[in-house]
DNA sequence: TATTGTTATACTCTATAACTATA
DNA sequence: TATAGTTATAGAGTATAACAATA
């Protein structure tokens, strides 16, 4: 198990590097894909302190990945949207991964690959449901929207 | 996939962690436990530039966790040596993470267990042959001796 | 000349504590 | 007073380039 969460881990990295981002940078895009959080949010979200985020963000905004929008509702708070070139960029990404764990399965056959989806579904739910309850609807990584 | 990826290095993470250890400063305290390789077998090891293994020896070292040891047969080389404080450490991360794996997997039925089992290692092997040998001989994260 | 390891330097990532502005 | 965010600071982790010692 182990093995295979680093062979994973390694493909996400690799795709991510190939679009010159680190790990953490492609999870920030990636959650900025269908969400303008806050600072504070975005530090729930990636598990960070929000000094943290501070940093994450300013490098991804001088990259022109990112933006800072000031919130109507509370003077106080920052959104934090994801730009067209950042989209674009977590996009390939994502795609690249996608495709990887596609070869990666692929080296199966389909019956082991079906099998493989259903039980590793079987035990995401039963660990979702034995720990809190959306542990996971939060913290995505990038390129598994649909959990593959 | 991806889910999965995180949830286990995730409690990789945490276990490494509880003995106040990066995933890093785990993984090489992992693979000194069976070797005593120079600081370019590290490197090689574990993927990273040379002058990234001195400062990561360098941390474990003033902490006692491993010792730099001159080399018999070229004496432009240093052997790194897991000490007796450092074994214990790995050791009990090791079991702790192998107890997190074992209770996640205890959520499945004994068929379940099984039949992933079997196309996990189906898997590793495939992608194995499909790339370089032994890919994974030698980077196996600490608390897999066992590939579990 | 080539290789082993360290050093100098620079950058990312992370946290704690102190601070400013707003609520 | 409490909260949102930034800044100051410190440290781990990483790489590139230059270096010393040895082969």
């Amino acid at each position: 198990m182990a093995q295979l969460a680093f062979l994973v881990h390694g493909l996400l990295a690799g795709r991510a590097g190939g679009q010159d981002l680190s790990v953490i940078q492609a999870r920030l895009l990636g959650v900025l894909r269908d969400r303008t959080p806050t600072m504070n949010e975005l530090a729930r979200l990636l598990g960070l302190d929000k000094s943290s985020v501070t940093g994450l963000v300013d490098r991804a905004e001088r990259r022109g990945l990112v933006t800072r929008a000031a919130s109507a509702r509370d003077r106080r708070s920052t959104q934090v949207v994801l730009t067209a070139a950042g989209r674009d960029l977590v996009s390939a990404a994502a795609a690249g991964f996608d495709a990887d764990v596609t070869a990666l399965l692929a080296q199966l056959s389909a019956a082991d690959r079906d099998q493989l989806a259903a039980i590793v579904s079987r035990l995401l739910v039963a660990h979702a449901a034995a720990h809190g309850v959306d542990l996971f609807a939060d913290v995505i990584p990038p390129g598994s929207p649909d959990g593959r």
